[in-house]
Order: structure tokens, then C-alpha cells, then sequence
DNA sequence: GTGAAAGCGCTAACAT
DNA sequence: ATGTTAGCGCTTTCAC
């Protein structure tokens, strides 16, 4: 925890100061910086100079202590560094920037634990309400933040405990199997990403196995090219490669883990898209590289980003008080055909 | 079963509650909570069931306004999708929450008026410090900061105006220039990444020139494949292909601008490493995969945001009263060589 | 149109 | 070892 002692600094004007260089009072001085009550123009023009002079700037805490609101959101994340969430991150904090919020970001680093201190930190800070971007499935830790009424808001998460918005996992996986199938490949493999949200895994998993039914293709195997966190059972790559009849084909569960993928194929003498496919899913900047050139399921970033943030902030402002129904947004995905894909050797 | 309307918040319990419950004073409790003052192993056990009996969260607002200190850094990042800042950023936030420091990350996406206004937000909140991961050089902007005598550290960031740690980038372009000389190369050129912050390409810029007059060779042209934002004046790629005598290398200003240059390279016609070599800096993971394969200069990631939030913290807490030196820290760079760097042809 | 007063939930002297 | 008290800087009735 932070230690005491306190440096020289200038103390800060407070409103009071304001109150007093311009000759008013402070309920005046707060009304016209609110608009929250009618103020002659000359009073403006004074408060504004002393404002102006002192370089007040209000104090959130205090405002937001009496107010027992508070203009931040929290935003729960599991990898910064992948670029998906990293750009997902960004345009969270400006959408939520431009209606006012500030925004206080938790990298969870894929932990539980550290998911639920995250979140009690976000609670403590009287957050006015949570986006989850990484949702470990422990409801015990967003029960407290449901129980004191703070809206929660999935994005690119899936669950029926609150609020979502996500792309269309399921069908991105189908699409991504179809395309193969039209390709003519009969043994498609599924790799999991062990960073990505277990729903958003499980529903990847499910729309992988509806294209392979709808293909009238077999069951082939769940691949793991890393260290499985979770402990799903899985075969291991080196196992497949050296089975009598390895996948020609591979669905990964996101685009790092698709490179990744392409890496060890590759380094184990398997050409891509020559001897195996791969299709990964985000569109990440990178797979439009030209020697990534990854074929891929694009998710619409900016509009989960967009419809993440005000879906929130209705629940924030009540704007939707009474309707108690939960919210599923499902948006459109879409299949980037690239370099990696190709028919069967 | 009868529930109650979904918008009761039920109020969260304050300290008077657990006070009451407990059969204490507010006094008690805020000592046991925060072992400010010796009280009864009695005392602690009845204040800790009333604690969790209650659900009671301090609340950070009205503790911090009271103690004139929050326990929150602020962060200015330039671009969070750029995964070098993605996991930088992580990491701050990972170690400034290990200290028990809130982070209320904000990305300026490369404006100034957008670093200004964030700047605002963050004094607002009182934070207690600021990293700067990204700086315009305006320094009216960060002036209203230090007069408040809240610390600034610059990340990756060089400035004179408050302590900073940053990798020797200067060394890292003369340790890419001398690889590239020693490989055989003459005409190196460099390419400047416009999201890089102004000094830090400074500091490149010289660096690429120093190692230049070193290896004895001529000047070479400063080239532009991206639309400048700040007007630095350049040639253009087109431009410098199609001269008479095409650099044989090039020194990019991070890995994101080398690994562009290679797509426009190999767009171009030219192959990589073979008719044109390129260097990156940053070392991101992406850089490791076999197809990208990009030599480059690695910068200390994990450092850097070490030691930047400890410098930090350390200047929160006064540690360093009366010392009022600048700190200003170089972190060793190191090269990195691989796939896109061979001799001329 | 403006001001006085009562807190928001907590900490930190200072009492006891 | 525990309680009392006086605010932190602001918003918000409610008077005038």
C-alpha cells in the first residue's frame, strides 16, 4: 500500500477560492460550471475569469463522493498485448472518453484470482459500471457488483448472467469450416487458444462442430499447441502430425493462436496452405501482412467496442429502468479469404 | 418468490454501519482496517465479522479525498494496438498494482489535443503520478502537472522536463547500422515510424547518423511510408526505389514501420533480405515467427515498466525528497539477429 | 439569481 | 485501546 509523507505542492484552488476571488458564493460557482441552475451573464463572466486565474480544475473525487456516482467505468481485460484486445481496449476508452467516462483498465493476465481482485478494485472505486472483455465464469465474483446494482456489459464474452455483446462465434466457425469443406478438406481440426474466454471458446467449438455436421464431415480432433490453463483434454499437435491421417485442415480459436499454429506446422515440415490449411478469427492488422496473409474471420471491432459502451452507459443513466431483459447482441462476422487457406494436398 | 425490482440498489453499507453492527466507533474500525492505530484481538475479530457480514467495501473516494492522495497512476499511451505498448502497458499496470496502485489508462491515439484533454482527466482524478509512454513535447500541457507537484515519468520517452527510462535507442540504431555495415551494406537508409514519440525518434534518428559517420559511409535518405503527421520532411519510398541507387537496407523506427516496409518492399518487387535488408526495433513477439522473421533491436519490455513505476512511486511517496535530480535511466538494447538481414546484392 | 447549510464516507488529531 | 470531532471539496435542497 501507498505511504505517507507529502511534498511541497502549491495546494490546489478548490471551489471555494473560486467562491471567494469572484464575489460569489459557492453554490454559485458550482452552478455555473454544471449548468445546474440560471446565472447572470456578468456572474459567469466572473466566475469564469477566477476560474481562470486559479487554474481550478473541480475535484472528481469530491463530486463524485457527494454526487455517489461516478463518471468511470472499469474495464476487465485478459491479454493486452494481443492486438485484438489492445485495439478493443482502445476504442473502449475513446467511445467511453467522448461520452465523458474515464476509464480504469485491469489486465487479469488470465487469472481468476486476480479477476476477482481486479474486480474488487473496480468495486472500491465506485465504478459506475463494469466491462468485461475476460469473464473466468466465477459468478461469486460478480455477484457483489450485480448486488449493488452496477450494470455489466460483456463484450466478446458470452454469458447469461448479464449483458452481452459479441460477434457471431458459432457462425464465424461455421463459416470458417464451410470454406474449407468448399475447399474440398474432409479432416478440419479445431485449436483452442488458451488466452481466449472459455464462452467464446465454447462457442467457437460449437459452430466448428455444426459446420463439420452440416458438412456431413467426421468428428476430427480439438488440437492444443500450448500449455492448456484450463485443463480441456485435447490432443497435442506432435500426437496428430504423427497420426496415419493428420487434419488437413485447422480452425484456430484466434489469430495468435493461428500464427503460432502456422509456426510449428511449418517448422515440423508441413507446408501452409500446402499440405494444411489454417484459418484463424479476429483479423488482427497482422494477417493482412503479406507473408502472414491469414485467412481469417473478421469480427467488427469498432461496432463490439461501440454498442459495448452504450449499452453500458443506458444501464448506467437507468435509461432503460423497468426493462429487465437482458441483452444479447449478436454481430455479424465475416470471412477474410487470404493465403493460408487452400485445397487439400 | 418475491424479488425486489432490479433497480434498488441495496446502498452499500458505510463505515458508521459496520461501526454499528460491531458496537464500535468509526474510529475502531478505520483502525483495524487499516492498522493505523493498536486496538483489541476482541475488537479486530467483532469489526472483521461485521465487515463480512455486511459486504462493506471502503469506499476509495471518500478515503482518498480525505487523505488528499488517491492511490491511482495515470497512464498516457500513444497507441494501445500497437502490441509493444499493449504489453508494456500490462506491465505497468501489473506492477503498479502489485504497489496497490489503480492505473486509469488513456490512449491519446497520437493527438495532442487528445494528450491534453487526457492530462485533464487525470488531474481531475487526482492521480497520484503519471506515465507518460508517449509525449507531444508541449510542455504547457505538463506544466499544470508538476506545479500540483504530482511526478511524471516518461516510459520509452526522453525529455528533459522530468525523469525518464528509456532503452538507448541511440545505441540501438548505431548497433543496427553497424550490423548492417558490417554485413556490407552503404546505402542505409532509415524510416521513421510516425506513432513513435517525437524524442524517441530523435534519439533513433541520431543514433542511425552516428553510426554512419562510425562506419564511414555517406548519409543516406530518410524515408517516409506512411503519411507523415508531423511534416517531417522525407523522401518517399516510390521516390527513393526508383533513383538510380536504391538504398540496400534500411533501419526502421519500430517493428510495426519495418514490418509495413517489408509488405511495400515485397510489393515493390523487391525481396527481403535479398535485395533489401531491413532492421526493426522493439523486438515484439510478432518478430519471432518464422515467416516474419524480423531482425531487430530488443528493447528490456519488462524493465522498462519496472522501473519506470517504481521511479514513480518512489517520487508518490517523497522517497526522494530534496534530491532534485532528474532521473534519467538508458536500459541496454540488444540486437537481435534473424531472418531479414543478409549482405547486399 | 444567489446564498446558507447539510452532508457524501472517510481519516487523523486529540481526548479519554 | 477506543471514542469524539473536525473537516476533505463538492452538490443540492431550500430559503431569500
Amino acid at each position: 500500500m501507498p505511504r505517507s509523507p507529502r511534498r511541497s505542492h502549491r495546494r490546489r484552488a478548490t471551489i471555494v477560492d473560486v467562491a471567494r476571488v469572484s464575489g460569489v458564493s459557492k453554490s454559485t460557482v458550482a452552478n455555473v460550471i454544471n449548468g445546474s441552475a440560471p446565472f447572470s451573464d456578468e456572474t459567469r463572466d466572473r466566475v469564469l475569469a477566477a476560474i481562470d486565474e486559479l487554474g481550478y480544475r473541480p475535484n472528481a473525487l469530491a463530486r463524485d463522493l457527494k454526487r455517489r456516482r461516478t463518471a468511470t467505468i472499469g474495464v476487465i481485460v485478459g491479454d493486452l498485448s494481443n492486438p485484438f484486445f489492445g485495439e478493443l481496449t482502445r476504442l473502449i476508452e475513446r467511445y467511453a472518453g467522448r461520452a465523458g467516462y474515464a476509464t480504469i483498465i485491469c489486465d487479469t493476465d488470465g487469472g481468476d484470482a486476480s479477476e476477482r481482485d481486479k474486480l474488487g478494485v473496480l468495486l472500491e472505486h465506485r465504478v459506475a459500471g463494469v466491462l468485461l472483455l475476460k469473464f473466468s465464469g466465477d459468478k461469486t465474483q460478480i455477484a457483489e457488483v450485480e448486488r449493488d446494482g452496477i450494470p455489466i456489459v460483456g463484450v466478446s464474452v458470452l454469458d447469461r448472467g448479464f449483458d452481452c455483446v459479441a460477434s457471431d462465434d458459432a457462425k464465424g466457425a461455421r463459416l470458417a469450416v464451410a470454406h474449407l469443406a468448399d475447399l474440398g478438406h474432409e479432416r478440419i481440426a479445431y485449436v483452442p487458444s488458451v488466452d481466449t474466454e472459455p464462452s467464446t471458446t465454447n462457442a467457437r467449438l460449437r459452430g466448428w462442430k455444426q459446420g463439420l455436421e452440416r458438412a456431413g464431415l467426421p468428428r476430427a480432433p480439438v488440437v492444443a499447441i500450448e500449455a492448456p490453463r484450463g485443463g480441456r483434454r485435447v490432443s497435442t499437435l506432435g500426437a496428430v502430425l504423427d497420426a496415419p491421417d493428420p487434419p488437413t485442415a485447422y480452425v484456430a480459436g484466434n489469430d495468435l493462436t493461428a500464427l503460432d499454429l502456422i509456426d510449428q506446422l511449418e517448422s515440423a515440415g508441413f507446408g501452409v496452405p500446402k499440405d494444411a490449411s489454417v484459418i484463424g478469427f479476429d483479423d488482427i492488422a497482422f494477417a493482412g501482412l503479406r507473408r502472414l496473409s491469414l485467412t481469417t474471420i473478421r469480427q467488427p471491432i469498432g461496432d463490439l467496442a461501440k454498442r459495448g459502451v452504450s449499452r453500458l452507459l443506458e444501464r448506467v443513466d437507468g435509461a432503460d429502468e423497468g426493462e429487465a431483459s437482458l441483452v444479447r447482441v449478436r454481430l455479424p462476422v465475416e470471412l477474410i479469404e487470404r493465403g493460408t487457406t487452400a485445397p487439400p494436398p
